[in-house]
DNA sequence: ATTATATACCTAGCTGTTCAAGGTATCGAT
DNA sequence: ATCGATACCTTGAACAGCTAGGTATATAAT
C-alpha cells in the first residue's frame, strides 16, 4: 500500500514544456535551451529531466512526436494533443493556486 | 562523486516555516494549520512534513526552541536565530527567482 | 467507565522527482 | 584528426516529501 500522492510542488517541468509546445512544435535539445532562457535562467532543466518527461508525456497522450531529418541529424518534434491542452490548463490552474498561496503566506505579519 | 545540487523547486516548506517564525514564535502542530490557513488552503503540509524540518533547522542553527508546558502537554517553541533570518532571506530570493521564471515563461508566445 | 476527538509530539519507510554522469552518433571547424 | 556543438538517450543515486504509523494527555460525549 502506501501509494505516494506526487511532491506538492512537482509537475513544473511538465508544466513548461507543455507551455512551451502550446505556442508551436519543438525538439528536446531546442526545450532544453529554451526553458533557460524564457526563464531568464532562473530554472535550467537538464537533457535527463526533459527526454523523460517528454517520453512519459507522449505515452499518456499529451504529446505526439514526428520525427524530422535535418542536416544528417534526427530531431524528433513533439507538439500537444488536445489531451495534453486539456493537462496544461490543470496544471496551470495549480500553479496559480500554490503561487498565490505562497505569495500571500510571505506577505507581512498578523497585521489583519 | 555525484554530488547533487537540492532539487530545483524544494525549500518552500522550509521558506514557509522560517517565515511564519519570523513573525512570532509557534510549536510544530500550531505550524501545520497555520500553514494551511495563510495558504488558503494551497498548501498542506503535514506533520511527517513538518517536524522533520524544524528538527534539522535547529540542529544547523536556524532556530531555537524551548519545551513550554501548557495544560498537562508541552508544546515545543520555535524561534528564529540570526542565522535563520539570513537563510530565510536567501530563501525567499530564491523563490521570487523561480517564481518570476516561471511567470514569464507562462505568458503568451513568440509576440516579442 | 469508556469511547472518541482533538491536541501535541515524533519516526520509519516507501516512492517519485530530480540530479549528475555517462553513452551514441552526426556535423562543422580547426 | 581532434574538438566542440548538436541531438538523442538511459542509468543510478540522492533527496524531499508523503503516508502511515506510534506515544501520550486533555476534553467531550456516550
Amino acid at each position: 500500500m502506501a501509494q505516494s500522492n506526487p511532491p506538492f510542488m512537482s509537475g513544473v517541468p511538465e508544466l513548461l514544456l507543455l507551455r512551451l509546445l502550446n505556442d508551436r512544435e519543438m525538439y528536446g535539445y531546442e526545450l532544453v535551451r529554451s526553458i533557460r532562457e524564457v526563464t531568464s535562467e532562473a530554472i535550467s532543466l537538464g537533457e535527463g529531466v526533459i527526454y523523460p518527461v517528454l517520453h512519459s508525456l507522449e505515452r499518456n497522450g499529451s504529446l505526439k512526436s514526428r520525427r524530422k531529418p535535418v542536416g544528417g541529424r534526427t530531431r524528433v518534434y513533439y507538439s500537444v494533443t488536445r489531451k495534453g491542452r486539456e493537462r496544461l490548463e490543470k496544471l496551470q490552474n495549480d500553479w496559480q493556486r500554490i503561487q498565490t498561496g505562497i505569495t500571500s503566506a510571505l506577505e507581512s505579519p498578523g497585521n489583519a
